[in-house]
DNA sequence: GTCTATAGTCGGATAGAC
DNA sequence: GTCTATCCGACTATAGAC
């Protein structure tokens, strides 16, 4: 490929992914319908037409800017995914291992969910698809929520005894994944409740520690 | 009062309860940005014009709408929060009562949360003002937060020998309400994994009993 | 207290030059 | 691949009739 051909592209990917940064943060902060196409061209200092250029539309980049998430996030769980999949698979999951990936789980998701920098916007933007499905509702839930949860009621599974999708495990895997999920829907009255300026550092750690002790409890109650 | 002067307040006061009530669900789904006046209008079926002659603006309707979500919700926990009060107070709160009043708790707030009908868009507004405050945080966090994670806090203490206000207490109070949290906040995805169509009778049921055990093992388990 | 009409602004998307 | 210019619809808020 000719050098001059390879910068043009080089600069259109360049102003595309200035575009989904952009909208992480936009759409995030302001929803779909609360951003604006001019706001978006703004933060990513490219012009307003490159949008429908490169995306289509303003939904077009909504959806794109989703697919960004589940892909950085996928990075970061998967090794973890993969790592319990397979414990589960061999069927010599012991109790012992199955609550020691347990917590590292739980590790993971408090690193991602609350401990991550930069992940404000993503979690927003996640958030409002939650509580109102739009057109990026499929992709964060195939590519992430189905594997979160269901990664957490087969290793409750292996300890408790009982079937990965019966109804008790599957609400237990949400109440655990609830303990973690709180630090950031409500990050910000969180904080002010215990007059903490972020959640970093010890602070992180108390969380950490406090959710795999409650983890701890809740499987061992139920010998 | 004549009784002519009677009949046009009351037209008005029911004017302006069908603009909150509209508030919350327009709002609710599309937040403050994207709902325009117009949805609101159309959906309380008042004129486009009652909305500044009422609330001054936009912004004041959104703050009458938070308010009324208050005083509702404030309705169906004072009572127990009132309870609670009084037993911390009298200094004599055993841990077996500390513990059903625990139990009291969760299930007001699996009821308020999960169970309420028509919540959706109370919760939607609430969550929205959580992610990013906006005019209406101060009158939730102050309305709200703070005194449930307090009362909850105040419990935990009393059961684990603790100062309410140590970091402990107050991120376990935080754990608690977080199980009960996320079936309201990722309530769609839940059914999804759960393959429910609602969360009522036994499902409430079930997440009631599973929340109730988690609480039992927690705080047992800190002997 | 409620209505119509309208002013003034900002929205998404497109056409066509470069 | 990026830009300017522009269309046209939707928005909030207000003025003034009833």
């Amino acid at each position: 490929m000719p050098v001059a051909t390879k910068q043009i592209n080089d600069r259109g990917e360049e102003t595309r992914q200035r575009l989904i940064d952009a909208a992480l943060e936009i759409f995030g902060e302001y929803g779909f319908q609360g951003a604006s196409t001019r706001m978006l061209a703004d933060k990513a200092e490219a012009n307003l037409a490159t949008i429908p250029y490169y995306f289509k539309n303003k939904a077009g980049l909504y959806c794109a800017a989703a697919q960004y998430i589940v892909d950085r996030i996928q990075k970061l769980t998967n090794p973890l995914f993969e790592k319990i999949d397979e414990a589960v698979k061999s069927e010599q999951l012991g109790r012992q291992e199955a609550l020691q990936l347990l917590h590292q789980y739980v590790d993971v998701f408090v690193g991602v969910l609350v401990g991550l920098k930069g992940a404000d916007s993503w979690a927003s933007f996640m958030m409002r698809e939650q509580m109102h499905p739009g057109a990026a509702y499929e992709i964060l839930y195939q590519g992430l929520m189905r594997r979160t949860n269901e990664t957490c009621a087969h290793l409750l599974a292996a300890i408790l005894h009982e079937p990965a999708d019966s109804a008790p495990i599957r609400i237990r895997a949400n109440t655990i994944f609830g303990q973690i999920l709180i630090f950031r829907t409500s990050r910000i009255g969180v904080l002010r409740l215990c007059g903490w300026k972020d959640f970093s550092g010890e602070h992180l750690e108390m969380i950490q520690t406090v959710i795999r002790e409650n983890v701890d409890r809740i499987v061992n109650g139920g010998i």
